[in-house]
DNA sequence: CTTGACAATAAGTTTTGACTTATATAATAT
DNA sequence: ATATTATATAAGTCAAAACTTATTGTCAAG
């Protein structure tokens, strides 16, 4: 389980869109596989499964209540390919071209923050 | 190429560590195709694909020089699924009540392995 | 103790992805 | 023109992903 391979299943775990689709609705709250196979066409194992590889991916767990099994966001996979995201932005911040300075910067401007 | 799309070839683009080490390299600045092969051990056409992959997600632009295709970093891919990821980070920031983690911890110290 | 609801797992199918080798194209140098 | 360098495309292979249906495990209610 080292760096690297947690980002291989973050960022391939939300390559899914079903898998986004549930994220977002996770980010509402808790909710149940039920709750969340509601939306979609798919079969509920279609979407156990899904969940399986959020929860390995380190962005969902998992609570026990009774034969619910509620699942929410989890803060450590977010964070995981926030800081990996995080390297490219300030890359693209530092080295972009003339034409990319001055029209970012414009833009800058416009809210009032100088860079 | 709508909105969704767009996240899905960005994420899965990422989910590669060799297309996530082309993006670190790319991120140090321009670079051929060669020069981007080189660290690997796959073959040329490899990296090729790979590069069209990742400006599929419009991680990636490329120029011309001559016989050669430099590439770089483009802002497009990296914004949207930075834009994807603030989404879920707030709903973390939001939910992190404490409430939230004592009930957790609660429900895992309950299970008490009844068989 | 049986039943029904909730969820996980198994096994099979079909797509999709990441490579390979072989070949093609395009600009440059000889 | 021909060769060389840089890259792209084509075609095929093999593994992994995303589903399906069928089945199983587990709890809680009656």
């Amino acid at each position: 389980m080292d760096a690297a391979s947690n980002l291989n299943a973050a960022f391939s775990a939300l390559a899914d869109p079903t898998r986004r689709a549930i994220l977002a609705r996770l980010a509402k709250g808790e909710a149940t596989v039920m709750e969340l196979a509601a939306p979609f066409e798919m079969t509920q194992p279609a979407i156990s499964q899904h969940l399986k590889v959020l929860e390995g991916a380190g962005l969902v767990v998992r609570r026990v209540d009774g034969t619910k099994r509620p699942r929410r966001l989890a803060k450590a996979g977010v964070e995981a390919m926030d800081q990996w995201l995080a390297m490219l932005r300030k890359a693209l911040e530092k080295n972009y071209d003339r034409l990319d300075e001055v029209l970012a910067s414009m833009e800058k401007q416009k809210r009032g923050e100088k860079r």
